[in-house]
DNA sequence: TGATTAGTCAACAGTGCTGTTGATCAGCGA
DNA sequence: TCGCTGATCAACAGCACTGTTGACTAATCA
């Protein structure tokens, strides 16, 4: 048949592609059919490697997975707040949360596929919270919160989870629809802008409910940490 | 071994009953490893069926899987919307969207391992956006958004994801430290009332920030459908 | 150039799971 | 009470995947 290509050669030395190649097969596979999902073989398969040189970089399977999971966890990290090394110098400055929520929603738009990864990952973890990303995001929030720029009683952990699910799952839900990458910046901006939207004015009149602004007013269920 | 019962006797005939065991095992282990990760031993195991007793319900794996996703989704429609039958009557009336919120913060909170297979089976699924429990959330706050109760120019399809995504999220993310009742009945208010905070004041003084309200004042990116 | 190292690969054994089949027997109607 | 239906179960065959081993050979270095 045509453009069917017999592999007679061998897979050229180079075992820092390799293992990269591994890694983004995996990744892929694994937004696609969640941990329990991925099988070495069609990893290897899909990587174009064999499936043996597979477990030469990952001795099993479930070392694989958790390497594919902390590689694509670092490429978001990076993606939405640069390198994790310097990140300690930066905390001091202030805060942008339009800047922030808009790296966050191109990111998700452009990389479903690592978005899926993030969420499904976790899903499974035993501790979500410990999430580095997860961990970051939530103190950013919580330093704007702490800015006079915040609304007084912001509960930061909720609100980060809020956005940064809702960031994530946006691109799944929006996704199946929008192919192309036009389509698709629109749909990031569409996200960015109903969130600032949200952020800045909520979705309720709130003059037109007075019970629950009282109920808001008493005191907090519980102290936000 | 005390306390070790050796099975001797064959389950009592009542397939309604073994039917509905399986399904309740599937959607446990299904929450724990997702829809590539349960196996049809282990649920018949943890069902206390035999192996075959569920191939005859349910004819293959991938059936199983899908009644009990389907299973799920029903139980989670009625228990936050109500009797699916009885909608269409309902959809006239006013949307309370405080009440909504609170009663999808309480049943999140208190299944949460239903939410994880709904989260899975959306992370899945090729059209998320079909979703029956989407479309009914969507609608309803797409109703709530058309009236004058509303925030101008709120994105209801954003919102809707932003919200319920947020509120199956929660739970996995505080799940972990809360077991008692108690608690996880004080994380539901939590997450409920930050909610209806947000709802309604935001969480940025939006006067501190004229450049932010003059591009949300321009003309959105893409009309909300 | 020759020897060594180590990345790549094919083949093997072991295991668990799927789907099927035929036996067993509880409950139900005649 | 008897016979029948069909719910339940144990055992079988086939398959895919895991992890291992030893052979091959491309790079590297002396």
């Amino acid at each position: 048949m045509p453009g069917q290509v017999v592999k007679l050669t061998r897979r050229p030395r180079d075992p820092v592609a390799t293992r990269e190649a591994i890694l983004e097969a995996a990744s892929a596979l694994l937004a696609r059919a969640g941990p329990e999902g991925v099988s070495l073989s069609e990893v290897a398969q899909a990587a174009g490697v064999n499936r043996g040189t597979a477990y030469q970089h990952f001795e099993t399977r479930e070392n694989l997975i958790a390497a594919t999971v902390e590689w694509a966890s670092d490429k978001m990290f990076r993606a939405v707040f640069g390198d994790p090394a310097t990140i300690g110098e930066r905390q001091v400055e202030n805060v942008d949360p339009a800047d922030l929520t808009e790296r966050l929603a191109d990111f998700a738009m452009s990389n479903p596929e690592l978005c899926r990864v993030w969420l499904l990952q976790v899903l499974a973890s035993p501790d979500p919270a410990a999430d580095p990303f997860w961990r970051e995001y939530v103190g950013s929030i919580g330093r704007f919160a702490a800015t006079d720029l915040a609304e007084p009683g912001v509960d930061a952990e909720v609100l980060s989870v809020i956005v940064l699910s809702g960031a994530f799952m946006w691109p799944v839900w929006a996704g199946a629809h929008a192919q192309d990458s036009e389509e698709r910046g629109e749909l990031a901006r569409r996200f960015a802008r109903e969130c600032m939207r949200l952020s800045m004015y909520g979705s309720m009149q709130h003059a037109r409910f007075p019970a629950i602004a009282e109920r808001l007013a008493a005191k907090p269920v519980s102290p936000p940490r």
